[in-house]
Order: C-alpha cells, then sequence, then structure tokens
DNA sequence: CAGGATCCTTTACGATACTG
DNA sequence: CAGTATCGTAAAGGATCCTG
C-alpha cells in the first residue's frame, strides 16, 4: 500500500475519525441513545414499557430499532413463558460498554444546553 | 394473589432521558459526531477539507450539516478574503463542551467494537 | 473555492390497522 | 401483549450543472 504524503492541514489522524463513524454506523438514527437511556435505567422492561417510556416513538420504529440492537448484541430479548407471552427487553453486557457514552451524553443535555439559552436571551 | 406494584418500571426519572433527547435533538443525523470530530482535531478548516475527511458526505449534506451546527452555535463560519473566497470552519467554545461526548465515542469505537468481532468469530 | 438549484432514488420515519 | 402489514410523507443521498 502507498504511504500519503505527510503534510498539510488535511492530514488527520484517520483512527479517532474512523472509530467515531464506527460507532455511530451501529448507533444511527433518532432512536437508539434514547433506548438504551430508557432501558439502562428501567432494567428488564416490556415491548409495551418502552413504547410509553420512550417518548414518541411508534411501534414499527421500537420493533426495528430493538431488533438492530439485538443483532448488534447491545440489548437482549427474552420471551417469557406467561400467558399471554410477554417479552423482555435489556442491556446486554456488552451494551453496558455504552453507557460511559450516553452519561456523557445526559450530562451534556442538563449542563449545557440550558447554558446556551440564557446566554442567547 | 395480589400483584405488587413493583418497582413499576414506568417510573423512571425523566430528567436523564429528556436530557439524552435534548442532546440528540440537536446532533441528530449520521454526520454531525462525524464533521465535529473531525474539525476537532483539525481546527479551522475550508469547505473542501472537510468534504474530503469527512468519509463520503456530499457537498449538499456537508452545506446543510454546517449550517444546521453554526445555526446551534457549535460551528463558526468565518469568510476569508482571499482570491477567490475562502471559508473556514471551526468549532466554537460552546461546541468544544462537546468533547467529552465525542472522546467516549471514539473510544468506545475503538475499545469494545473491535472485542464484538473477537468474541463472535 | 464555496456553495446553491435541480432532479431523481432510496431510506427513515410515522399513523393506522390488523394478527397470533 | 407483542408485534407485523400497509400506506404515506419527509428526509437522506447521489449526480450534475451553475454562479459569484
Amino acid at each position: 500500500m502507498k504511504k500519503q504524503p505527510v503534510v498539510n492541514n488535511t492530514n488527520i489522524c484517520r483512527t479517532r475519525i474512523n472509530a467515531i463513524k464506527d460507532t455511530m454506523d451501529i448507533l444511527s438514527g433518532k432512536w437508539k441513545f434514547h433506548i438504551l437511556g430508557t432501558l439502562m435505567q428501567g432494567g428488564k422492561m416490556r415491548f409495551m414499557d418502552l413504547l410509553r417510556e420512550v417518548d414518541g416513538i411508534a411501534a414499527k420504529m421500537l420493533s426495528k430499532e430493538l431488533q438492530d440492537m439485538e443483532m448488534n448484541k447491545l440489548v437482549n430479548r427474552t420471551i417469557q413463558n406467561t400467558k399471554p407471552i410477554t417479552v423482555e427487553y435489556e442491556v446486554t453486557e456488552y451494551g453496558r460498554t455504552l453507557e460511559r457514552i450516553i452519561d456523557e451524553i445526559a450530562i451534556w443535555g442538563i449542563e449545557y444546553r440550558k447554558g446556551l439559552y440564557e446566554k442567547n436571551s
């Protein structure tokens, strides 16, 4: 493979940027952080619980996002042997490694976003 | 048997979840973290630099996302008095408060995502 | 160089209805 | 309850051309 000529301001460490892309690729869409945040607080939750708690999401979307995250091992789906059957979702151990990201997102939302309004008004 | 109103799943602290929603509302879309990450590393960058560095983005999207973030005071746009004119973008001080989030996203991308492949293969 | 305008295709998302 | 099916809108994404 050919080496890049190391020079100008466009010469940036791609590792970090690729890592950001990698992460966002599996967390894309407007719901995943929201769902994960809810699930991290709520522990095991059923479909309907999530539908109620994740504000504004439609069943189709929730279903799709959960399947998505299940595929990526972020979330676990368990069918309970009840009548009628219930299904429980929870964050996997692997999914918990996202906790720091979600913490920071929550902190920022509380801390800094409010600050902007104060500055501008 | 009486049903326990257990540690009711629906009884969740909304503050945190609303904060997540707030944050993601202004960082929605698949590009903003990517652009911000690039801009944080690259310092002042011109439109064309970003177009080259933000892998896969189209000019139209980049333009739109930058305007979006400019509106939200995350990014600053400066027109240089050159010929032909050049425009420089940089992260604002306020935008820098997102650094911790972006750091965590980058760290996760490097640290954990790789691990999953190893486990599964 | 920094973009906006246009056109067209493909996903993302949303509302409602329906099924095991 | 836990979803899927269906239909419709909106936004993303790509290609090409255009302008100050």
